[in-house]
DNA sequence: TTTTCATGTTAGATTTCTTAACATCTCTTG
DNA sequence: CAAGAGATGTTAAGAAATCTAACATGAAAA
């Protein structure tokens, strides 16, 4: 619960972003142009980002490298987001089984974490962000 | 010990450390300047703080808090650097018996954890930053 | 072949950070 | 008390990082 708090402070500027995730700048700002993540502003405006969003992006990642175009990539999100305790109706559980299973998802997303030689250089994977810091 | 990697991996630029810290940026750089942290650099000579770092800027603070002046908050931290191994010597025994005690150090350090309402304005204590984030 | 998608690149403006200098306030100490 | 030292604030000028917007490009879809 207040984990929740303290994973969605906003921390990192992009740069730092850049080298958590490996992705460039105009990646990152592009799946912010789609609603992919939502980093917070600094009071000048410069992108704030949480280990949440982190993590998310080390998401979209792996599923952009699974050939999963962005349209796919906000299905697969909008399906993670907390299921908050309402059952599913009958849709949602097929489109799951239509596209990828939850399943299928979290085995997709769970793999082992590794850093390159360098800091600013590492190359994380799945939404493990927060389990690389403690 | 993969830990203390990730504990040292420079993230943060000094406008968050600020904020986290509750410290100005003339203190945080002062206190540089007189190798009580020592931040990694961008490429582009900014600093960036790793939680090691703002830990200790919060040990720092709890210290300045205590009326306690930078050079003696300099034996202090020093007195905490990892005894490695080697066991210490009568000399260094007697230092901490004059100054502050390991164990009175560590009470000092270990108070509850608090945000303030809004992100960017917490004020913690301690150094306890790690503990706050996992 | 023409669009669309995802990304790269560039330019110009704005914000953030850096160092250095000087100001100020509080303690010590002679 | 006056002078110096320590810690911090404030300011200025320059450099670095980031922002948005526009245009370019390659691959895939239609």
């Amino acid at each position: 619960m207040s984990d929740e708090i303290r994973r969605s402070m906003p921390l990192f500027p992009i740069s730092i972003v850049k080298s958590l995730t490996d992705l460039s700048a105009r990646q990152i700002r592009y799946y912010e142009e789609h609603n992919l993540v939502h980093p917070a502003r600094s009071e000048g405006n410069r992108r704030l980002f949480s280990f949440n969003d982190v993590d998310r992006l080390l998401e979209i990642k792996a599923l952009i490298e699974k050939g999963i175009n962005l349209a796919g990539i906000k299905q697969v999100l909008s399906m993670q987001e907390v299921p908050d305790n309402e059952p599913m109706d009958q849709e949602q559980v097929e489109e799951i089984h239509n596209d990828l299973s939850e399943k299928e998802l979290r085995r997709m997303l769970q793999q082992e974490l590794h850093t390159a030689g360098r800091y600013g250089k590492s190359s994380l994977r799945q939404g493990e962000l927060s389990r690389f810091f403690h």
